[in-house]
DNA sequence: ACACCTTACGCAAGCCGTAAACATA
DNA sequence: TATGTTTACGGCTTGCGTAAGGTGT
C-alpha cells in the first residue's frame, strides 16, 4: 500500500483506463499494470476488472480510503514543510456558489491595509477546495451546499481543516418566469420528482440534495453560475439555488421550498493552527466570520 | 514520506532513541539513522535533535499527522481485505471505565443465540481502542471519558470509525470515607487544585479533565479499576470517577461535583459499513444501544 | 572512554522502460 | 484486426546490513 501505488490506482479508477492513467502520471502503460498488480497482490484482492476497466467492490472501498489518505499525506507534508508563508500571499479557493459580494469587500479592505498584497481567488469543486486548504495550496476555502437549517455541511474528511458556517440563505427552486411552476406559492421537492432538472455538478452538488430520484434533463459541466441561471431562465429545467442569486436574475423566479426544509449554506474552511498570527488569511477569515 | 519512514519516525519519537527504535522494529541502528535522514531530506526540515533525541517543532507536527496516517492506512487495508469475517468471532475493545454489567448481560444473551460464539474482551487505552476498531482488530469498541452533559467525547481522528453515546452517569470526586472532604455535600473542582490527585492514565485520562492545574500525587500505570479505587480508599489522593462505581465500593465516598458540570460518558465505537448484517457485532451493538 | 549516531560501501531486491505476447471487442 | 493489458527481461535505483568513523557526555 505504497502511496505511489494508491495514486496510480486512483488515476486508473478515474480515467477508466490503464493507458490513460499512465499518460497522466507520466508512466508507461506497463508500469501502471505492474503497480496495480503489485497492489492487488499486496491486498490479495482484485481491485479492478479489465476490459472494461471498472472497480470491484473492494476497489470501490479502496478508492474512498485512498483519496482521503493521499490528501492527508499531502496535508501532513504541507503542515510540516510550511515554515514561513510568503507574507504577501493570499489564495482563497471557493466553490462557485460560495461567492458573496461581502468577500469582495473584505478583500478590498485587506488590500488597503497591507500595501502589496497579492490576493488570488480560485474556483474549484467542493472536495478540491477542502483539499487545497488542507495541503496549503490555498490559505482559505469557502464551500457551499444545501442542508437542513443550521446543519453543518457534510464535508469529506480531508486533512485537519476545520469548517465553520458563515452564511445561510433560503433555498428556492429556480424556474423561468414563464414556467407554470412560477405561479406556485411554494413547492414540495418530492412533488417534482418527474420534472427535469439541470445537473451542474461543478456548480452545485445537486447529487447531495436530500431527495432521491431527481431526474437530470440537461447537464452543464462548467463552473459559471450565470450560465446555470441562464439555462434555467431559458426553460431547460429546474435548479435548486440560493434565493439571493435568483432574485438578482430578472428572468428567473424563485419558488420557496416547503419540504424538505432546506437552506443554502456557506462554510469557511481553514487550518486552525495556521491562522493564529496576523497573516492576511487570518485577517480575512476574521472579516468574513464577523461580517 | 513513505509510510515505512513514518513508522520508524514514530518509533524514534516514542522511544527517544534511534537504537531502541531499531531494536523494536527489527532494524539495525544504521537503517533507522538512514531512514530518519531520508525523511528529513525529503521534507527539507530537521525533525529530531540528536543527543539528546527530541522532537523539533516540525517533528512535533509530523508526529501528530503520522500516527493518524498510519492508523488510517491500516484501516484502509483492513476495510478492503476484510472479505468475510469469521462468523463466530467477536472482539470488543474497551477502556477500563467503559465496562458496564449490561455488557456482560448482552454478551450472555448473544451466546445463547449463536451456538458457538467466541467472544473476547480486550482492555486498552482510549486511542488504541479506536485504532483497533478502525483497523478491524476489534469488531466493536467502548470508550469513556468525562465531558459536559450530553457533549460527545473528543476522540482522536482515527479511521472511519463512528462513535455514539450509550451511557452517561454523574461524575463524582472519590475520596476515602475518612477524608475530611467526604463530609462535603458537593465540591467545586477548581477549589481542589491544591489537593493531591491520583493520576491513572491507563484507567482514565484525567489529563483531559476540563480543569487545569490538578497536581498528581501518585501515579498508577495499571489498568485495574479496583486498584485505583483501592488507592483512593486508602487515602492516597482524590480521583474523579463515575458515581455508580464509587457507590459499589464500600470504603469510598463520592462527593458530587458542583462545577464544572461534568458527567462520565461511554461511547460505542463501530465502523458503520461493517455492521449492517446480522453479525454478532451488529447484534451486540444493537443490544447496547437500545438498552 | 563509552554510548550512540553517522558515513562508507557492497549486495540484493524493487521498479521502470522496452518489447514481445496475449486477450477481447 | 485493432486496441489495450500482461509478461519477460535488462538496467538502474533504492535500501538494508556490516563495519568503520564521528561526536558529545
Amino acid at each position: 500500500m505504497d502511496p505511489h501505488l494508491l495514486r496510480t490506482f486512483l488515476a486508473v479508477a478515474e480515467t477508466g483506463s490503464f493507458s490513460a492513467a499512465a499518460e497522466q502520471l507520466r508512466y508507461t502503460q506497463s508500469a501502471v499494470s505492474q503497480q496495480i498488480a503489485a497492489l492487488e497482490a499486496d491486498l490479495r484482492t482484485p481491485l479492478l476488472t479489465r476490459r472494461p476497466v471498472a472497480l470491484t467492490p473492494a476497489g470501490e472501498r479502496l478508492r474512498g480510503h485512498a483519496s482521503i489518505l493521499l490528501v492527508r499525506l499531502a496535508a501532513a507534508r504541507a503542515d510540516v514543510t510550511r515554515a514561513v508563508a510568503p507574507p504577501g500571499r493570499l489564495i482563497v479557493a471557493l466553490t462557485p456558489l460560495a461567492w458573496h459580494p461581502a468577500l469582495a469587500d473584505a478583500l478590498a479592505l485587506l488590500r488597503t491595509e497591507s500595501a502589496r498584497l497579492t490576493a488570488r481567488l480560485r474556483l474549484a469543486e467542493r472536495d478540491q477546495v477542502v483539499a487545497a486548504v488542507a495541503t496549503g495550496e490555498a490559505d482559505l476555502g469557502l464551500v457551499d451546499g444545501f442542508t437542513a437549517p443550521s446543519d453543518p455541511l457534510r464535508l469529506p474528511d480531508t486533512g485537519g481543516a476545520r469548517a465553520i458556517g458563515v452564511a445561510e440563505s433560503p433555498a428556492v427552486v429556480a424556474v423561468a418566469a414563464s414556467h407554470p411552476l412560477a405561479r406556485r406559492r411554494r413547492v414540495d421537492l418530492s412533488d417534482l420528482a418527474d420534472a427535469y432538472w439541470i445537473d451542474a455538478p461543478a456548480v452545485a452538488a445537486h447529487t447531495r440534495l436530500p431527495v432521491d430520484g431527481l431526474r437530470p434533463g440537461l447537464r452543464y459541466d462548467g463552473q459559471d453560475v450565470t450560465v446555470l441561471a441562464g439555462l434555467a431562465a431559458a426553460g431547460h429545467g429546474l435548479a435548486v439555488l440560493p434565493e439571493p442569486l435568483v432574485t438578482t436574475h430578472p428572468s428567473l423566479t424563485g419558488v420557496p421550498i416547503s419540504a424538505p426544509r432546506l437552506v443554502h449554506r456557506v462554510e469557511l474552511v481553514r487550518i486552525p493552527a495556521h491562522l493564529t498570527g496576523g497573516e492576511p488569511a487570518a485577517r480575512l477569515a476574521a472579516l468574513i466570520e464577523h461580517r
